[in-house]
DNA sequence: TTTAAAATATGATATTTGTCATGTTTTAAT
DNA sequence: ATTAAAACATGACAAATATCATATTTTAAA
């Protein structure tokens, strides 16, 4: 089992606010894991009694609409936490996280966590800046929801996966989504992003390769309306 | 002055968590101040050196969007702390604050919140706790917004005021939005939610008088798509 | 490899929502 | 009480988006 004194994940996220001695002993009971692409971490509704840290692979956030259409809120990554929210608000899951690659997962049981919250004073105000942050994306996110069209919050979504996840040596988006979870994401039904995509084709804004996304134009992207 | 420690209000937010003597150091430095509906409290990219805590009245958290609207994002009521997420992010303002009627509204500088957050454990756990059900909130509406119909979401705004303002003894909403804050709420054109009200009106679902809006039946109300 | 299933694509059309114009009512200042 | 401004209301139409149908392509399982 690898050790979490030694992690380099921990650096990205509010665990780099511990002290050696409590990341030793979070390190002993912690349990890691593998994750399919495509499996489900966990579910709306479900009891989590932890937080995952991702050590490796990207997760979808989301929940599911009395529509039957799934809303995509949060794509979570690498060195992030997850959990953590139904974990300090004593409830279950809000949203579902299902893994959109292979990951590499570990899993610290809520005792831990809830007492270093109560004993590091860095440690509950570095989670609570990361909350923080995450309320001024989710609000934001509100905003550009209800006020854009979706042809620029697809533009927007292009724009975002390359700034977060770079691209391949032929300069295709290092991450592949299907159109659905474009649509999921941007909040539209999957034909409409996928004639967006198609448009932005034509148009010379992106080429594509089956799943493959590459952005041809970025200039034109964010002018996009 | 009035003082924190005898200040009722407090129940309400994380300042509960204080003990006396941190109570009777904040109420030393802290003002107070009176608000007239309409009156801007702080404004997008503001600096805030502090949190407010409301004493009385109910402002609006809105936020400009590119295409020149205002979204509104949260309403803030009595007993709520605001500004507490740009103070921790250590950012300027990401929200407008406008009062939507008369409002009484104490500052506490950054310096004493910072202090408390540092010094007491209790106290930073309630903050964490509470940004993570705001945080909450603002992912369901994203899927609220992102999903369901305008007319949806209006019918949606009036169970929301009544469940959380209550009613007047003649049965209207206790709040009184303007027809252009409603259709910010949802994020639509204001003669949309014009529109959707005067249709809610002729199916019997809920009356006016001016301004005023009266819920006659929930049941319906519950069932709009 | 073959083949069935899933994902992508696109047309036709319906529905929803936005925009512009204009009139009416309400509100608040004089 | 009068009046100007703001808010509310509604029609006509345009634009955006969803839905349904149906190919085509890609993916992954046998």
């Amino acid at each position: 089992m690898s050790k979490c004194e030694q992690c380099i994940v921990r650096q990205f996220n509010s665990l780099k606010a511990l002290s050696k001695e409590e990341l030793l002993r979070i390190s002993s009971c912690k349990t890691s894991r593998i994750v399919k692409k495509g499996e489900v971490i966990f579910e709306e509704g479900d009891t989590i009694n932890g937080v995952f840290c991702i050590k490796d692979g990207v997760c979808k956030l989301s929940k599911l609409s009395p529509n039957g259409k799934d809303q995509i809120i949060k794509l979570v990554v690498k060195g992030d936490l997850l959990g953590q929210r139904s974990l300090i608000g004593e409830e279950s899951a809000n949203l579902s996280a299902i893994a959109l690659n292979d990951m590499e997962v570990c899993f610290i049981p809520k005792s831990e966590i809830m007492y270093d919250l109560q004993k590091n004073p860095k440690f509950s105000l570095d989670m609570l800046q990361q909350m923080a942050h995450d309320l001024k994306e989710s609000d934001n996110t509100i905003v550009n929801i209800a006020q854009k069209s979706v042809k620029n919050r697809v533009a927007d979504v292009l724009i975002y996966l390359n700034a977060h996840f770079g691209v391949d040596q032929k300069g295709y988006l290092s991450i592949n989504l299907s159109r659905e979870d474009y649509a999921n994401i941007v909040g539209t039904a999957t034909e409409s992003a996928i004639r967006i995509l198609s448009q932005f084709k034509k148009d010379g804004l992106i080429s594509t390769q089956g799943k493959q996304i590459k952005i041809e134009d970025f200039k034109k992207l964010e002018r996009v309306v």
